[in-house]
DNA sequence: AACACCCCCTGTCGGC
DNA sequence: TGCCGACAGGGGGTGT
């Protein structure tokens, strides 16, 4: 489920639920995800105000009162699953409980929040508000996509020492951070572009981007958009569903698409899917140089 | 510094 | 039918 587009949409769910409100109770079902939980961590959140709920790259950051922030991993397979406390909301199917919901947070007004990762790449942690910033994994990240920061000349300078492809360069977070393996096959796409080109090849001289880059900063502007837009549509089933991929598929040109014809106009080409560092890419070579 | 590779974990799907 | 490998939206760690 989890790429940009996907986590801003869990955001704004979880923060029309439960900001302002106060945990009463937190359930903490096993001892890790990803990584260890921190210590007494279903303890410290209870009895804790719910401030504010932000994105960044595809850290969900969950600002509580008493100056800590919970921080959100959803890896490849975490969501979160709200209901209003009565029963009958969700997990029809198994009577209200899963096997992999590790983490339960009971608001004051009842709201009930899962959190549910079947394959637990996920991962949380508490850390002071002052300590968020030299936090290693949100330090180590690049610009924003959708921010100021993103534009060609950085994107330019970025690739000019790299010599991966460019699906790589575009998956590595300490680039553009936010991207992922559905996007970023996308993004290229949309700008014409072959995942396999060298990235440096699109970048000139530092500080005078090619003349390739910017159509690739709209691409990848436009494809989040258009995704979080999507998304958006679902947001009135979010306490009943649960931000699971489906929404926006409809709208893959070349995600999953291996076999299909390239949906760009008069291309001819036929969707193809290779394999770059492990990871699966589409894209048709007929219209992506 | 940059890069490719391995791994974490569970579930599903296609081929034989 | 059943087994087995490949693969799935991420990213930390390691060795070159």
């Amino acid at each position: 489920m989890p790429e940009l587009p996907e986590v801003e949409t869990v955001c704004v769910g979880l923060a029309a639920a439960i900001v302002g409100k106060t945990i009463d109770r937190a359930e903490q079902h096993r001892a890790n995800l990803r990584f260890p939980f921190p210590e007494n961590f279903a303890t410290r959140l209870e009895g804790r105000k719910i401030i504010s709920i932000t994105r960044r790259a595809k850290y969900i950051l969950i600002q509580l009162d008493a100056q800590e922030t919970l921080i959100v991993h959803l890896g490849m397979s975490g969501r979160f699953l709200i209901s209003d406390g009565k029963l009958g909301d969700f997990h029809h199917e198994t009577g209200g409980k899963s096997a992999h919901d590790h983490v339960v947070l009971h608001m004051n007004d009842g709201a009930v929040v899962t959190y549910n990762d079947t394959r637990r790449f996920g991962f949380m942690d508490l850390v002071a508000d002052d300590q968020l910033e030299t936090f290693p994994m949100l330090a180590r990240l690049g610009v924003e996509p959708l921010g100021n920061d993103l534009h060609a000349t950085y994107l330019n300078d970025a690739f000019l020492t790299r010599k991966t492809s460019l699906k790589a360069a575009l998956m590595d977070q300490r680039i553009i951070a936010g991207l992922g393996n559905i996007y970023v096959c996308e993004a290229l796409h949309r700008a014409h572009l072959s995942p396999r080109r060298v990235a440096a090849t699109i970048a000139t001289k530092k500080g005078l981007p090619g003349k390739r880059i910017d159509p690739l900063v709209r691409a990848i502007r436009d494809v989040l958009g258009d995704a979080i837009r999507a998304g958006g549509s679902s947001l009135r089933d979010y306490a009943r569903v649960d931000g699971e991929l489906g929404y926006f598929q409809h709208a893959f040109r070349v995600y999953d698409q291996e076999g299909e014809p390239c949906p760009e106009n008069d291309c001819g080409g036929t969707i193809r899917r290779i394999v770059q560092n492990g990871r699966s890419t589409f894209f048709c070579g007929v219209c992506q140089k």
